[in-house]
DNA sequence: TATTGTTATACTCTATAACTATA
DNA sequence: TATAGTTATAGAGTATAACAATA
């Protein structure tokens, strides 16, 4: 279904070819799910390259800025995360000084996240960055069908299977 | 917006907490196709096990299977893949005499590439295992509100800016 | 005994540069 | 000079196993 990725970061031609038969794979959703979402974080990486946050990044700062004192754990199991995976992204956020790192008072396994006053400047900043990509990516559709689309989506993977 | 995989192949309970605001994120399409794209490879993945085709190579071979003499290059724009990618995935299902490559008549660079009749049988099998397992997949959804995903989504990433 | 976070590491995916050969 | 395919390789993303510390 998917597809994997070309030269996004060179904004070519991307050709759609008319002469070639994907009927078969434009039946999938995901398939269109896949090239949909490459298409988008195409234009986010493009345009967020001033906040030096990948996606990752940002998903992961932007629920820490939103959820004072989250745990790893919990920041995982919300993002669908590995934890090893983290360990990498919450360094380096915390060597720039975009949050902060103190063990819990209540169980000291636990390691409190917030975010900085410096990371919540960034995030907002960011946030306001990614809000404007996700528009320019989807301007082919309409403020409603955006609304639309957003609900299935959520349907499909918060589906509780 | 995006995130990046947990134990997916180890169908662990998605918990999908509801304790933690994650509303920033879920306001973009990109996050949110991003999921759901993820979602629906993973049921992929443990459902076409069996045919060896992991969601590339089934793009490629169905591709392929649709389009008897194509050309690499003409795959690598319908699918948005690099050039340099798609030789190993070509190599393998020549070898497992799934493809045949032979030297254009016409262009002695272009190679002209079409299924066996194998891999037409194992396109075959592949595309109802993959049809059955984006239904499944999907099932939160209706039928109409597939075909409305499916229209959005093209929307989306077929626009031609 | 289970949980949180971590290290080390392997594997896969994606990207870039440079080359051959044809046109 | 441009195009199709290729090689080699680097970099990013994702995965597993195993461990320490704590509960």
């Amino acid at each position: 279904m998917p597809t994997a990725a070309t030269s996004r970061k060179k904004s070519h031609q991307r050709s759609l070819d008319p002469d070639i038969d994907m009927s078969q794979l434009e039946s999938l959703i995901g398939y269109n799910a896949r090239r949909a979402a490459l298409h988008i974080i195409d234009d986010f990486n493009a345009h967020l390259r001033e906040t030096a946050l990948k996606p990752v990044d940002f998903s992961v700062l932007s629920v820490i800025a939103h959820n004072a004192n989250i745990s790893a754990h919990v920041i995982c199991k919300g993002l669908d995360l590995l934890p090893p995976n983290i360990v990498g992204i919450l360094k380096s956020l915390e060597e720039r000084k975009l949050i902060t790192r103190v063990v819990s008072a209540s169980d000291n396994r636990q390691i409190s996240l917030s975010a900085t006053r410096t990371g919540k400047a960034l995030i907002k900043k960011a946030e306001q960055l990614a809000a404007q990509s996700d528009l320019r990516a989807t301007q082919s559709i309409s403020a409603d069908e955006r609304t639309q689309l957003i609900g299935l989506l959520k349907k499909v993977y918060q589906a509780q299977s």
